[in-house]
DNA sequence: CTCCCTGCAAAGCCTTTGCACAGTT
DNA sequence: AACTGTGCAAAGGCTTTGCAGGGAG
């Protein structure tokens, strides 16, 4: 589980004049109940609590999410998918980093401890004090490789992991349009 | 320099029944031209052409970039901002990666090969063709810290690093609307 | 009683898209 | 001729903000 209690947020919130509402405690409690590796949008955040019966307004969402990351208790992902995400930023270990491939924008996950010990080593360095590290490896996944990339690659070729993709978008820029 | 020329880059763009368009020219050569550690957004490199009397439309520009970037040929960084800044894609060495302050914004580069060297590694052992990487740290900067980072920093603090920060945007949240 | 917080609706910002015209092949 | 690329204006998606009412200290 997470290091952060009710208390110690509601400590920490209060040490800076501000307050634990309800609606800030909950959103914890969900991102702490939240497998590790999951990672929630504003909008995904909104529906699950609203599934639950916990309505709370999307703009408090979203006033909630920016503020605990700006607390260091969560942790913003900028993948390559237009909207941010959010997870608990656990303190150290199992660090997980993202893979995309910047054709199909396919995202895939690996861990790699060495990645924090840098980050921290330049943290020392210049006195800052870690919250987070990501690193986001851009690359060409086999398939569109074996498509012929970079040169004969089809110009309106989708990726086939791109099509299982629950996050997939966009694929084409201005030269494809089917249908 | 770039390993791309205006040359290189048609032979590719045709490759895919694409064009060297003189927009397209000139954008590259805008990024060819940028001193190392320099990114630019949409915006900015709209503003910078326009003032070198090359308008070329904010739609060319988007839809460029994201092409580019597409090749390989710019790297598309998200930093801290809001919106995504683009630069040349240079090959190897000389990999810069990012310190953002979550309080204040406050952007700072470093280098580090070994980076480059895990990423190529997770590439090579999934078969995946490395296109760039990027590392971001997120952090608490020195100022923020003495200031009393976590629990005493005042509410409407600003950093001072922030306000010589070109790229500032709001530091407030919902607290400290002054005025 | 003051100040913080929420919810709603409206606004904002960056980015994408439809369309007609122009330039290449 | 067929198709790609540009510019313009409009639309779009995510996020922020103004404001009134409610609640905590």
């Amino acid at each position: 589980m997470s290091s952060y209690t009710a208390n110690s947020l509601k400590a920490e919130l209060n040490a800076r004049g501000w307050r634990l509402t309800p609606q800030r405690e909950k959103i914890l409690h969900v991102f702490q109940n939240l497998p590790r590796g999951n990672h929630l949008s504003a909008e995904e955040l909104f529906e699950l609590l609203e599934e639950r019966g916990e309505t709370i307004s999307l703009s408090t969402i979203y006033r909630s999410v920016k503020l605990m990351s700006r607390m260091g208790i969560l942790r913003e992902l900028e993948l390559a998918e237009g909207h941010k995400h959010y997870e608990l930023n656990h303190p150290h270990p199992n660090h997980h980093h993202h893979m995309v491939c910047i054709q199909c924008n396919k995202t895939t996950e690996f861990k790699n401890d060495s990645i924090l010990k840098h980050s921290l080593k330049q943290c020392d360095k210049e006195g800052y004090q870690l919250i987070d590290c990501q690193l986001t490896v851009m690359t060409i996944c086999p398939e569109a490789i074996r498509m012929g990339w970079p040169s004969s690659l089809p110009s309106n070729w989708i990726c086939t992991r791109a099509i299982s993709d629950e996050h997939n978008h966009e694929f084409s820029d201005s030269e494809g349009e089917s249908e």
